[in-house]
DNA sequence: GCCAACGTTGGC
DNA sequence: GCCAACGTTGGC
């Protein structure tokens, strides 16, 4: 089982629409580290989506449901996508500004590439963030 | 709105 | 293969 983190801006897909919706096709990644990290994806793992721009904040936790294949939105054959299911709603958001400033968590993707849209997530990351959410 | 970081493109 | 120019992302 592995863990990851994946940004959307909330303009463009937020996570709400995604509870709402119960079920999404991740489409639209254009970037070749960001693809082979989708790519790498196994169904049942887990993944925090971010809020980027608008909250700049993880605000809950999704599970692919079904691993890559190809984006159906582009002629490219170099792109894929991953289908998600909502898994749960963080207790209490957790901002980059807090994840900043959280000592064991300096060696985060999200701190370090800041650019990259789907990145791996360390496991004592993953639960280091469920904790604060929870207290 | 600005700018840093960084990926991509294209000329040489 | 190098590198300048340019575009995009995303924090501030």
């Amino acid at each position: 089982m592995n863990y990851w983190l994946m940004k959307s801006e909330p303009d463009a897909y937020a996570w709400e629409t995604l509870l709402k919706d119960g079920h999404g096709i991740w489409d639209g990644v254009r970037n070749y580290q960001a693809r082979n990290n989708l790519r790498a994806m196994k169904e049942g793992d887990l993944a925090f989506f971010y809020h980027s721009n608008i909250g700049k904040e993880i605000v809950g936790i999704l599970r692919i449901v079904k691993e890559s294949y190809r984006d159906p939105t582009t002629d490219q054959t170099a792109w894929v996508v991953v289908e998600v299911e909502p898994f749960k709603s963080l207790k209490r958001p957790i901002s980059l500004a807090e994840i900043k400033s959280d000592p064991e968590l300096t060696t985060i993707g999200l701190i370090k590439s800041t650019r990259l849209s789907v990145m791996p997530i360390a496991k004592h990351e993953f639960d280091r963030i469920i904790f604060l959410s929870e207290n």
